[in-house]
RNA sequence: GCGCCUGUAGCUCAGGGGACAGAGCAACGGCCUUCUAAGCCGUGGGUCAGGGGUUCGAAUCCCUUCAGGCGCGCCA
């Protein structure tokens, strides 16, 4: 069984990337390593917090319009199952901010206005921040709505309001901008103060809510992680720690297909290639995913130059099942170790999983027997009587979603009674949200980055107590887009079974696959012909060891870092430059795999990747670096240090400037203010490429503003305060920033 | 065939009813005795794939055409 890895190797059209040069030297003086305290979340571990009872979450279709995060359509779900859009975007919502709460009365006082002036106002009264300065602190185009209702010129409408709106604390002016907008001038002092103090208090306690699982990575345990999954890692990671940094109890799963196809296939490759078993697979020294991804490659060549080889498959498949004979101990050894290879590759990047499901624990569990007797009993599923698919158990499926299903029905048991991918994925599923009448044991398996214990499956007796697993208000699978049709039945599985509350908190996390420029697979020796290499993609396959492993992307990160480390620092102690070399090359490639929306191809470039400069990790990295450099420089000076620009924050001792320098003080500010906004958003929308802009942009608006107003140096006390702060402000919520998207903070570039 | 996704600057991508369409890279020109040049500032570069429509307003919504990708199995 191949699980949620996808083969095949269908080369893609794309357009063409370009290439990036670079050059740099410079050198300066020699400090520490990382810091290690900015590494990973802080946030109370789903352990901690799952065992309160459960609650449900209110759930429904989220994203954008009538857009399913998943991208998949729902054509019959606005029949079946309430639009509840609003529940889950409200636990979102971030608590009030300054800036918010003041949207929210220029909203209010509004809709009254309208109201009581020409008697209707639109539903929602949009607030927004113009995209000019000279237009106002906030704006609203609420006067181009009436204008439509009213037949009115929307100018003439907008002068009206302005006219009449009332006073509200912290609004100074009101006055018409463009064609009828509204636009709104604050207290921009008072404002900057309240927003600052809120940007420095702690963030507001988590409020007490069900337990959320995340399932990504899931690689197959028969070869290296490649680019590919270092995207659903990532991904997966990050919206892990969004969803704890709104205070939800998150566990993470990566499910183990350890009786698959493919790990069949390994078996068969030591057996028939390298005539070997457990004993000399056990021998083979360094590292074993590697090896493994080789021979990977050379059983599927095998494949094709000896068919009848294949056959074999059918009967290690069926010993690693029954775990019988030495074919199911090769089989475990390899699955066991390559999977800690496959930890070990992700602890690089700070990944880290609560719970490692094994399929064959599935299977020893007797979750499908479970499940199955359910599937029958609520008549979910049914079984065919007579022709082609006589003895098979199908659900039956409708809607434009499943137009092309054979006979509108899925086949679940096949009729030789073995169950199929999707049957098992139900399942599974069904005990994710606690509603099976099964469990797995449990045994500490290894700790995970910052000695936080990944949990494993076990077909031993298992230890108690253990945290507590599975069971949760909502679930997240995070699996490349190919899958959205087979996700989109598991779905329709819940809802067969009666549970359409847990089928609306049911998300597929879809995201599109990463594939090689056609320079990338040149550069990994693939002779390409020349309608391939007019594409702008080639798509990576396992089967034909065709990909960038993962190990081998983060070495090259990590060599490349080093030598601009070295160039930079060159009296640097070796330790101490690979410390920073490591952080760099997790930053780079971190910021590499959200930077894009999701359901675009990654096209994966090699320069590219291992550009530092621009829209990268680096980049981010280094502005922090820098307004970390300048506290620590003011400290020795006898300046204003962290402790005192925190208090200064918090107790809003601080003016902005006159003139022009006020409004990049306050462009700063607010952007600075906008983190949880940002974040919620992403999670609402599964857009984590949005945190990846937004902490782009904020640290390009910083490197700009310190440039053009030097905190250190500046003379007026008043004005060295007010940079002081915002620079204080600015580290914080990028530390926010990086703690969510897993980027390390380096003690020095 | 049916379903989903994509098409925006030379390249890679943001923006998904609202103010003159943005960024990075590449190109060109400036800035290192002044908090780190992995940086900053500036210049050039666009028929938002084409065509209809809705709207005060469309890159954005609807229809349609074109181009490309993915999916549709008693595989996983």
């Amino acid at each position: 069984m191949i699980r949620r890895c996808r083969r095949r190797a269908r080369p893609a059209l794309r357009r063409d990337r370009t290439t990036t040069g670079r050059s740099r030297r410079r050198a300066t003086p020699a400090r520490a390593g990382p810091r290690a305290d900015s590494w990973g979340p802080q946030e109370p571990s789903a352990h901690s917090i799952g065992k309160r009872k459960r609650r449900p979450i209110a759930g429904g279709t989220i994203g954008r319009g009538s857009r399913s995060p998943t991208g998949r359509s729902h054509g019959n779900t606005a029949i079946r199952s309430p639009p509840a859009a609003l529940p889950f975007v409200c636990i979102l919502r971030p608590r009030r901010r300054a800036l918010e709460a003041i949207k929210q009365e220029i909203a209010r006082a509004l809709a009254t206005l309208l109201n009581l002036r020409y008697g209707a106002a639109p539903d929602r009264i949009a607030v927004e921040y113009p995209p000019q300065p000279g237009m106002g602190d906030l704006a609203s185009p609420v006067a181009f709505e009436m204008a439509r209702r009213l037949k009115r010129a929307p100018r003439q409408i907008a002068r009206e309001l302005a006219d009449s709106f009332p006073p509200l604390p912290g609004l100074v002016r009101v006055d018409v901008g463009g064609a009828g907008y509204l636009n709104f001038d604050l207290d921009r002092g008072a404002a900057a103060r309240a927003l600052a103090r809120e940007i420095a208090s702690p963030p507001p306690a988590a409020e007490e809510r069900g337990k959320i699982i995340v399932e990504h990575t899931n690689i197959n345990p028969n070869k290296a992680a490649h680019i590919g999954h270092l995207r659903n890692a990532v991904l997966g990671d990050t919206l892990s720690r969004c969803l704890r940094f709104f205070g939800h109890a998150v566990e993470v799963q990566n499910y183990i297909d350890d009786t698959g196809v493919q790990v069949a296939d390994i078996v068969i490759g030591f057996r028939e290639i390298l005539k070997q078993g457990l004993a000399e697979a056990q021998a083979v020294a360094g590292k074993f995913d590697s090896f493994c991804w080789d021979l990977y490659a050379r059983v599927t060549e095998m494949y094709e130059a000896r068919p009848e080889t294949r056959d074999r498959r059918a009967s290690v498949l069926k010993h690693l099942e029954e775990r019988e004979g030495a074919d199911s101990g090769l089989a475990a050894y390899v699955a066991r170790r390559i999977v800690n290879c496959h930890l070990d590759t992700m602890a690089r990047i700070g990944v880290h999983y609560d719970l490692l499901p094994w399929e064959s624990d599935i299977l020893a569990c007797r979750f499908w027997d479970t499940a199955f007797e359910l599937l029958k009993k609520r008549r979910a599923i049914e079984r065919v009587a007579s022709g082609e698919r006589e003895g098979c158990w199908v659900m039956a499926l409708e809607g434009p979603r499943f137009a092309d299903l054979k006979e509108g029905e899925k086949i679940i048991v096949r009729s030789n009674g073995t169950v199929t991918y999707v049957g098992k994925d139900i399942a599974y599923q069904l005990w994710k949200f606690g509603l099976l009448d099964a469990d797995f044991r449990y045994e500490p398996f290894r700790a995970g980055p910052g000695s936080r214990q990944t949990w494993s499956s076990t077909k031993g007796p298992g230890v108690t107590p253990h945290p507590p697993f599975g069971g949760a208000a909502r679930v997240y699978n995070v699996i490349d887009v190919r899958q959205a049709y087979l996700q989109a039945i598991v779905v329709e599985g819940l809802k067969a079974l009666g549970h359409a509350d847990q089928a609306a908190r049911s998300t597929h996390f879809a995201y599109e696959m990463v594939a090689l420029t056609p320079a990338s697979a040149e550069r990994l020796g693939v002779a390409l012909s020349g309608e391939d290499r007019g594409r702008a993609y080639i798509e990576m396959s396992g089967r034909r060891g065709l990909g960038v492993k993962a190990d081998d992307l983060l070495d090259a990160l990590e060599k490349q870092a080093r030598a601009e480390v070295r160039t930079r620092n060159p009296d640097l102690a070796p330790e101490e430059g690979d410390a920073l070399a490591r952080a760099i090359s997790v930053g780079a490639l971190r910021y590499l795999m959200v930077k894009f929306t999701r359901n675009k191809v990654l096209a994966f470039d090699f320069d590219e990747a291992l550009s530092f400069e621009g829209e990268t990790g680096p980049y981010l990295q280094y502005a922090v670096v820098r307004a970390g450099g300048i506290f620590e420089k003011m400290a020795k000076a006898g300046g204003p240090d962290v402790k005192i620009a925190a208090e200064w924050a918090l107790e809003a001792a601080f003016d902005l400037p006159p003139g022009e320098a006020a409004e990049e003080h306050w462009a700063l500010l607010t952007q600075i203010a906008r983190v949880r906004e940002t974040v919620a958003q992403a999670v609402e929308t599964l857009e984590l490429s949005q945190i990846a802009k937004y902490a782009f942009n904020l640290a390009q608006r910083f490197n700009s503003f310190y440039h053009k107003y030097p905190v250190m140096q500046e003379q007026d006390p008043r004005w060295k305060q007010a940079r002081v702060v915002l620079t204080h402000l600015f580290l914080g919520q990028m530390r926010h920033a990086f703690q969510l998207m897993g980027i390390p903070e380096p003690a020095m570039m």
